[in-house]
DNA sequence: GTCTATACCGTGATAGAC
DNA sequence: GTCTATCACGGTATAGAC
């Protein structure tokens, strides 16, 4: 049952209803995606997501089989919410605001509890022998993305790829949380991010996700 | 005792050797970074640092009050060397090769297991109520050391930041392990490091580490 | 300075009822 | 489709000897 000590995780949409599996997987991945975010892959637990999820833990393994194939999923999910997005961002853009599209695109997706932070928690486990593979296929995937689909030149690539992950590594860190009171983290968000900042600050929600 | 499962992790340098608390303490830190970087704080666990540094998991526990703090300890120790190869490379360097001098720094760092590994999670947990404060200070010191040791205006510095995360993913993914055997992450790797890529490949120690 | 023994607890997974 | 009960394991930390 979803109670207690993580309020701010619960994202249950209706506790009680008997739902089709299909819809509740998709919760739990909502939940999954916040929480192993949150606390990483080991970090975790199965019973946190289930509680976020308004389930039982049990029912969690049951859907998914286990721990690590729930977080297979949940890289999957976020995985495809990226692309999508980014697709989404190309269509009726030209070569002089495709960037600007698809860089908005990525920091939208801030929106999405934890969505940027699992795929880099997923990144740092490559020497998984599992995650690792589908952590380096979903990488690849994203650059393919980058040089196929938005025709960018390798250069091009490895700057968007670059930005990207220092993006992620400043909301992994929650500078977001300092902004505005700690002097020193305000200014370095700042003079890192002279245009996004407002926007990111204003899609992120701040002081939840708590420890 | 240092013995059996994860013998590439093993660093001990003379096992039974009775030795000062500073000199285990400084070992067991280096054992630390290995594990954690490969592991990350929740995966590792004490007893695997304790074996790596060929000591007793509660030795290790002692020596340094709880997990908590040995990770606390292991961060700084990664930052002092970082900030260390840093200035080291800033001395006799004119503003025209400084910045090549400490990316080469950063590059080189590579051979000290798990260094940026272990830094990249600690990056990632900015809402963990203690570590998250230390990753922050830690994060901001390196841009410091951007904007005033190294005079770069906040453009070069968001670079310099973006670059070494980028490195830091292809690392933690493990990309290397799978260069020259998989095409597609052949061809991501080389585009995405023209000129470095030869260096990494060699600094890099690869199939260790292993899960 | 360093070990062995061990207490204790959190977590993933299973069994089985409804 | 979903829960409750429960077990087995692994991991941190403590006690205390050498």
């Amino acid at each position: 049952m979803s109670s207690g000590s993580t309020p701010d995780l619960d994202i249950a949409v209706d506790p009680g209803r008997r739902m089709s599996s299909d819809e509740r997987r998709q919760q739990i991945l909502v939940a999954a995606l916040a929480v192993f975010g949150t606390r990483g892959y080991d970090g975790a637990t199965t019973d946190e997501v289930a509680r976020a999820a308004g389930v039982s833990q049990p029912y969690v393994v049951r859907l998914f089989g286990s721990k690590e194939n729930l977080f297979l999923a949940t890289i999957e999910e976020a995985l495809a919410r990226l692309l999508t997005a980014f697709r989404e961002a190309t269509v009726d853009a030209d070569a002089e605001t495709i960037g600007k599209r698809v860089g908005q695109a990525y920091v939208d997706l801030l929106s999405v509890r934890g969505l940027h932070q699992t795929l880099a928690n997923a990144y740092l486990m490559g020497s998984h022998p599992v995650i690792g593979p589908a952590a380096r296929r979903g990488f690849a995937a994203v650059w393919r993305f980058f040089r196929d689909d938005m025709g960018l030149d390798a250069d091009r690539a490895r700057e968007f790829l670059a930005e990207g992950m220092l993006i992620s590594t400043m909301i992994g860190l929650r500078l977001v949380d300092d902004y505005g009171s700690d002097p020193e983290i305000t200014e370095l968000f700042r003079s890192c991010f002279p245009t996004d900042l407002p926007h990111i600050l204003d899609v992120v929600p701040r002081g939840t996700d708590r420890w």
